[in-house]
DNA sequence: CAGTAGAGCGTACGGCATACGCAGAAGTCG
DNA sequence: CGACTTCTGCGTATGCCGTACGCTCTACTG
């Protein structure tokens, strides 16, 4: 099995429906030695410990004694190691004490857009990984429905419920997205953070000229732009506006229905 | 020259500054036959016909009738190669109607995400270029500026212009992120994106478990997911809520100076 | 007319994903 | 119990990739 994607019809490639507990292994030949589960753990491994530019066949095949052939026996390309990677990274979603509670749609969504940039920070290299289509998968779908739980007492169509949970999943993956460059480039080079941004200030001076820059220049001389007291802000303040851009929605539907 | 990053600790690699202008060629050995500009054009030119997975330093090479090694001459290392291809891919912005007849801050910055958008969308290749670190070039220091001046009017701080700045450029990044990881998919397999959309939709519905996720049955069943009616659909309604997410900002900001 | 810096490039190395086929293990069937 | 089937692990090989190194030859400086 693991051969060729597709060979049912599904749409699915055979490891992905094998992890999903949707087809199961045949009861013929010798034991398997290795299993799906190990395989992405090991991945997973390498990935967290060294980035995702470090995952390679043989190397998770040495991470488990075997050789680098013995893993398409389980997964029939490194792209569907790929996918079994991101879900296990995705994990699934924690509850929302908003939602137990019955708060305001607000509050949870606020909540689940915080709970989605604590799982993407806890996986940075799970971002580095190229996508091929949306992502359909049993962990992403739940955590939609979770989002579109916390929009049920919002009163907004069915349409825009879906549009404002891709708004707002887009705007944490692209925050998070920047932190997994940050890391990456501190993890290649040997300079911390803090080094990072200060250098990129300094470039950024470098490159701005006061004729044509005006407005840049007014801006680098009035903030510090390289300020790590807190590395949270950027995401409170855009998440405030998208939830701010979302209630005024709410209140002009809300306002037409009654 | 282009041998090592950072010859001179401006923080920048040898072959940017060359293209920026800010280093002159020597005048003393034989006269180069290729320029970094043909190179980079070259490059772009593989990567929009057939993708950024074909760009390599050979196939790039053979297009300019050229060695391999010889673009090494030129670019110390593909990553810079990256670098210059997505400077050349963002280009200098076009001017905004609304700024230049002294319009809204709103209608400004609409402009200019609309105009973000279309760069993306002519170089859909270049997001996905693997980023290192956070971006400084002249190309988009000139964006930043452009968006900057969008939000004068505002009355909004410094702090909060930036801030505006990178949610909406990082709006517009997302979303055109999609579209690219769509249209690879399109080139990848051979069916056209209306079929990567069903077969998408096919897959949700068969993931979907009526007692797990009654939010989505819910919505599978109002809505059609894989409309491609208005390919703007979502773009549109995203904006439209950063920007009253904004609106709401300024306002508060403006009723508070008064 | 030396001297020399730099251009182009041939070769080589190490790493990568993966196609293919073989040996042997673990079941099934007569 | 044996023959047959099916599946596992893996050795080998292919063809890409980026790029380090060093050679040759060019075109300029003194």
């Amino acid at each position: 099995m693991a051969g060729n994607n597709d060979a049912d019809g599904t749409g699915l490639p055979a490891s992905v429906e094998a992890a999903w507990g949707l087809r199961d292994r045949p009861v013929k030949g010798p034991k398997p030695g290795l299993s799906l589960d190990r395989i992405v753990a090991a991945a997973v491994d390498v990935a967290a410990a060294e980035g995702l530019g470090a995952v390679s066949m043989g190397r998770v095949a040495k991470e488990l004694g075997a050789s680098t052939m013995a893993l398409y026996r389980y997964v029939s390309a490194k792209e569907e190691l790929y996918l079994l990677m991101q879900e296990a990274a995705m994990g699934t979603p924690e509850p929302l004490p908003a939602l137990e509670s019955g708060a305001d749609w607000r509050a949870a969504l606020g909540e689940w857009a915080w709970a989605q940039r604590r799982m993407f920070h806890r996986n940075l290299w799970a971002l580095r990984i190229p996508i091929g289509g949306p992502p359909a998968s049993p962990h992403s779908v739940a955590w939609w429905e979770q989002g579109l739980q916390a929009l049920s007492g919002s009163g907004l169509p069915e349409g825009a419920k879906i549009s404002v949970i891709m708004l707002v999943s887009g705007f944490v993956r692209n925050e998070a997205l920047l932190m997994s460059d940050i890391a990456a480039a501190v993890e290649e080079k040997g300079v911390p953070a803090e080094e990072v941004m200060t250098r990129w200030e300094r470039t950024l001076k470098r490159l701005v000229d006061p004729v044509r820059h005006p407005a840049l220049v007014s801006l680098l001389e009035t903030e510090d732009l390289a300020e790590p007291d807190h590395p949270d802000h950027e995401f409170v303040f855009g998440l405030e506006r998208v939830l701010d851009g979302v209630e005024v929605l709410v209140r002009k539907e809300t306002r037409g229905a009654e």
